[in-house]
DNA sequence: GAGCCGTGGGC
DNA sequence: TGCCCAAGGCT
């Protein structure tokens, strides 16, 4: 029996029973596939439910305000993905009418749908027999057939990509993708994959030359950077209700569009007398009364290792001189705003 | 092409 | 002050 064959046949009887799969309507197909990108199931699912709870379909999405999409993401990460499937709804609201594309070639165009994600989205829905190579199916494909290049670059891609579109059936190319992607999850795993009694073992080339721990292989690995960031919570009471402020990121940077404090970002954490010395300098009009300091808070990305503390600061007077972009918000109005994990997790079990 | 962009879980 | 990986895409 060809690979192709025992494949879906494994898949029949192992496949994964996930919220997405009770459907073929696109609009929840793209949003299933956006949500998973670099995200394990397990993390992912609830948000989808969310989502598709929220919004029941494309135009309402498009319609909807980016801060809330933003709030909605929270803690997901990667959060040009939000950005993006925002504006990829409004796109398919402008320009397709609210009727959402579903072959290959209209799907590339949209705003965070790359080849992947069109190749997934149009085999499923369009039935159409385009590869879907993520990084199961990298990993599957290069040990079945013993790919030793570095399966990072662009060249690595295009054969793994040529073999699975020679594999893949033309008349459930959907299936397919979704089994490949299966079985590199559940089976043919990064580490410890089950070679026992391994249904496409006969047809794999690393289990004959023993390669199958090695592969797949992957250079490029980049230091990671190391920051420090000084969250200040300038804390006023105005009559009955406890204000702070907070401010929306908007910089070709971490966090873009969620909200964080005042922030000071230093060379290392900075002691009580250097943070006052900042706070007078920043806000000259600011009158500081009781100044707490956090612990130490280490948080970890991809690509950088912050290390981080909140300062709270009870404000005697309101300032004048603050900058204009800067929110005074009732503090439980917080809840609105999307913020990074890192912020949520300090006021969870420090502050509120 | 290479660097950037989060978070959580396994080991 | 661990390292790797996960339904990738953008610049």
């Amino acid at each position: 029996m060809s690979i192709t064959k025992k494949l879906i046949t494994w898949y029949s009887k192992n496949k994964r029973d996930l919220p997405w799969r009770e459907t073929t309507d696109p609009f929840k197909i793209w949003l299933s596939e956006i949500i998973m990108q670099q995200t394990r199931i397990e993390q992912g699912t609830s948000y989808y439910l969310k989502f598709v709870d929220e919004f029941a379909s494309v135009e309402e999405l498009a319609i909807a305000p980016e801060d809330k999409i933003m709030r909605m993401w929270q803690g997901l990460g990667y959060y040009s993905r939000a950005r993006n499937l925002h504006a990829a709804a409004r796109q398919i609201k402008n320009q397709y009418e609210g009727q959402f594309p579903v072959s290959y070639k209209e799907l590339i165009k949209l705003k965070g749908v790359g080849d992947y994600t069109a190749a997934a989205i149009a085999s499923i829905t369009n039935n159409e027999a385009v590869p879907a190579v993520d990084g199961n199916v990298k990993r599957v494909i290069a040990r079945l057939f013993d790919i030793r290049d570095d399966i990072s670059t662009a060249k690595t891609y295009n054969t793994i990509k040529n073999i699975s579109a020679q594999l893949i059936t033309k008349d459930d190319p959907g299936t397919f993708n979704q089994a490949l992607m299966d079985f590199g999850a559940l089976r043919c795993t990064p580490k410890n994959p089950k070679c026992t009694d391994c249904p496409l073992s006969e047809h794999c080339l690393a289990m004959q030359s023993g390669m199958v721990q090695e592969l797949p292989v992957k250079y490029n690995r980049t230091k990671k950077k190391y920051r420090y960031f000084n969250f200040l919570i300038l804390e006023l009471k105005n009559g009955k209700q406890d204000f702070f402020y907070i401010l929306q990121r908007t910089e070709k940077d971490i966090w873009n569009r969620l909200f964080q404090f005042p922030l000071i970002e230093s060379e290392q954490l900075l002691k009580e007398n250097a943070l006052i010395k900042e706070l007078s300098k920043r806000i000259p009009d600011a009158e500081a009364g009781e100044l707490t300091i956090s612990r130490q808070y280490k948080h970890l990305l991809s690509h950088q290792i912050i290390f981080a503390q909140f300062i709270r600061i009870r404000l005697k007077n309101e300032p004048q001189k603050i900058p204009s972009q800067w929110i005074k918000i009732p503090k439980h109005k917080i809840v609105d705003y999307g913020i990074p994990r890192l912020i949520d997790q300090y006021l969870k079990t420090e502050y509120f």
